[in-house]
DNA sequence: CGGGCGCTTGATTATGTTCAACTTCAGTGG
DNA sequence: CCACTGAAGTTGAACATAATCAAGCGCCCG
């Protein structure tokens, strides 16, 4: 179960270089002491909330993975956005909405809540601040707008191999975790749980990747960036 | 061709109410008017600006539609967002990124162009601004992860009647506008031409809906609604 | 009047889904 | 420690959906 671990020191904060406090000058930084976020545990599989609901936070991930799901009625899935250490997520509330996905622990995390008044004040006094949100934002558009690209235009092989080799990325030949199951990858690439099985197994027996115990390796990438673009460049 | 019409006059904007310049409070109308920003037409097809261009401005559509695609290599493309009256695009350039998209009007338009810097330097003094360019970067995300769950989770049927019930929307049973070619609808719904000129044909001989020049007429919303979501409500 | 583009329609094919059976593996309790 | 259980993964066969290929229509524009 999820439990509240104390209240968050952005000042000593392993992960505030890859926050939206980055880039915060030292002499603010006693400022940010005074915002004192909640910081959380959850446990795999645990909502941090739900779509629909209405939000009071804003969060930044510390530590674990998170999926960003949006469902169908009658329980199709999409994951639109996979988060990582440092990231913004949850941050509707800004425009006064309710939250439009479900956020949903991938794995056990640790999770700053950011209570909105108190960040929107933040982010009006503090330039940095207010830069690294929009930046933020503007990224995720981007994301969402490739994936789209993926989904609406691409064939299976195509985005499972460009899924592949955008997750091994900074790993030189070396092993990745691989913390989602074949129907969570399904679920981010519009696939079923069988065809993603497909797709790797074949690509293993021709020794194009490795897998053990959670753990990934492209072996091959050339021949995945074939699959992914047949007569361009890759890496 | 595009050609320069003028200098914008904000103050008197006649779609000013629809764009992020909406809720400025009139006293500060008049600092808009140093703003100036250059309104250009465009005719249909045109290329506002092209995915990899560096930014030098960010847009607010006035009249005319836009759409904004990505494509592969091989020439497959994704529409990734449609444009009307009143919209902010092309504002990567506040990530210090290059497009990420191009813009193509999709009929004869006027836009203006909204000097980065000058813009950058508005939203920092006006509250109003900065919390309508923020409402309106949440908002497309929204529509971008509702877009990638229709790609990645619906149906033909199911995207194509959706598309119609949303284009459709605001029109109590009258003839809407349709300036998508079948083609573009397919790039937008991730489908060939021929598929959706199936659909929609079959929904014409069954009087779901009539076509006649470039306009569109829901006629059996309700049947439109089934195929999105069999046993749910809808409108 | 001719040419071309957008649209339609049919036939065929391919891609991925669905259904079903089986394997593997991790966790549980005797 | 090992047998049992259930979840995750694999694989095959049948099927469905949508893509592809191909032909022809209708209409606008020159």
């Amino acid at each position: 179960m999820s439990h509240i671990i104390g209240k968050g020191r952005c000042i000593s904060c392993q992960v505030r270089h890859l926050s939206i406090f980055a880039n915060l000058s030292t002499q603010y930084l006693g400022e940010l002491c005074d915002f004192q976020p909640t910081v959380m545990t959850y446990t795999a599989k645990e909502f941090i909330y739900r779509q629909g609901d209405s939000p009071n936070n804003a969060f930044t991930l510390r530590k674990g993975l998170i999926k960003l799901i949006k469902s169908l009625p009658d329980g199709r899935i999409q994951i639109v956005r996979i988060l990582k250490s440092g990231d913004l997520f949850g941050f509707d509330g800004f425009a006064h909405q309710d939250y439009n996905q479900s956020a949903i622990a991938l794995s056990d995390c640790e999770i700053c809540h950011l209570p909105l008044a108190g960040l929107q004040k933040l982010r009006l006094q503090r330039p940095e601040i207010d830069q690294a949100m929009m930046q933020r934002w503007i990224q995720s558009l981007h994301d969402a707008e490739n994936m789209m690209l993926d989904l609406g235009a691409k064939k299976a092989s195509e985005r499972l191999a460009n899924f592949l080799v955008n997750w091994g990325e900074s790993e030189q030949d070396g092993w990745k975790k691989m913390p989602l199951s074949r129907q969570e990858v399904g679920n981010l690439l519009g696939l079923t749980v069988e065809t993603v099985s497909r797709f790797l197994s074949d690509w293993k027996r021709r020794g194009v990747i490795q897998e053990r115990k959670g753990c990934i390796r492209i072996k091959d990438k050339k021949h995945l960036c074939e699959v992914i673009n047949p007569k361009g460049t890759c890496g």
